[in-house]
DNA sequence: GTCCAGGTAA
DNA sequence: TTACCTGGAC
């Protein structure tokens, strides 16, 4: 849950998943739809995937019991560099660190490295060096501290907080005065456009959703019908038309926009009150028990 | 509104 | 390299 994902973020998922999932052969026999309302809104829906995948692997390859090498750890599905570092690190003593965006701008700064922290070498080279530094004793102190000195001093461009940073005297970019030129990173692509046009289709109380392809952005999870392209009033009642769907009202759409990492949705969001004989394949009525993305609770 | 942070897999 | 999501800072 901690990938991608802030701690004050993670609490609450963590509290309720950990109550309604309490150990690994729950999890790996967990059903799909039940896992994914349990992350509903958390975002980067593999992971919870790549979770119940590992729960199986940890159960059926290590009898059960998380495994405590690294490499073991490596191999799970959903746990790279990174998160592998961290629980051998802090869990199982190991030298091996977790180089997250924290840890690359510590030694970025630290030694006055100027490449691309974009570049995947840069994270493998500084995790090379800081393992041959790693104190036997305290690995997930270690870990932690790298971490936390990231987050709470060694603050990203301008907010760098040297004065108060125990590496001051040890620090390039301190020396330097370049701290709030590193680390540099490159720029992403630009995203993606799309145009869409949603339907929240008000059936009395019911309101219509469908599943997502698995193999889709948020896969497996539910949407409201919709439809390539932002369709004009006429356009979308002939959508509505071909679904079947008889309609007593329709809003003109207000436009939303949603922006993902590489796509940007441009939607307009149209609110019918329909009547609707047999719904359309696949179609149902949205309950508690649906996983409905926050791209799509927004349209409500 | 825009920008940005944050790991893994394919 | 690109796909994957959300929320917080500004």
């Amino acid at each position: 849950m901690l990938q991608q994902t802030r701690v004050e973020t993670v609490i609450p998922y963590y509290e309720r998943f950990m109550h309604a999932v309490p150990n690994i052969e729950a999890l790996a026999q967990l059903d799909e739809g039940r896992l994914l309302k349990l992350w509903e809104g958390l975002g980067y829906y593999s992971r919870a995937k790549s979770l119940q995948k590992a729960a199986r692997t940890v159960v059926e390859k290590h009898g059960g019991v998380f495994p405590r090498d690294f490499d073991d750890i490596r191999r799970l599905p959903g746990i790279g560099d990174y998160t592998a570092g961290a629980i051998a690190s802090i869990c199982f003593g190991s030298p091996t660190p977790a180089v997250d965006g924290n840890v690359l701008r510590v030694v970025s700064r630290l030694i006055g490295c100027t490449d691309d922290i974009a570049d995947s070498k840069v994270k493998s080279r500084f995790g090379t060096m800081l393992a041959k530094i790693y104190p036997a004793d305290r690995t997930g102190d270690f870990t932690q501290s790298l971490m936390e000195l990231g987050a709470i001093v060694c603050l990203p461009g301008s907010r760098a907080k040297c004065g108060l940073c125990p590496l001051a005297a040890l620090c390039a970019a301190n020396a330097e005065g370049t701290q709030s030129a590193l680390p540099v990173k490159s720029g992403r692509a630009p995203r993606k456009k799309e145009q869409k046009t949603v339907f929240i289709l008000h059936c009395g109380d019911l309101t219509a959703v469908r599943r997502r392809d698995k193999s889709a952005l948020l896969g497996g999870l539910f949407e409201f019908p919709n439809a390539e392209g932002q369709l004009t009033v006429a356009e979308a009642a002939m959508q509505l038309a071909r679904w079947g769907v008889q309609t007593e009202t329709m809003s003109s759409g207000i436009r939303k926009k949603h922006i993902f990492t590489h796509i940007e949705w441009h939607r307009r969001v149209c609110a019918a009150d329909v009547s609707i004989d047999v719904l359309p394949s696949g179609w149902v009525y949205l309950d508690e028990s649906h996983a409905l993305p926050t791209a799509y609770k927004v349209c409500l």
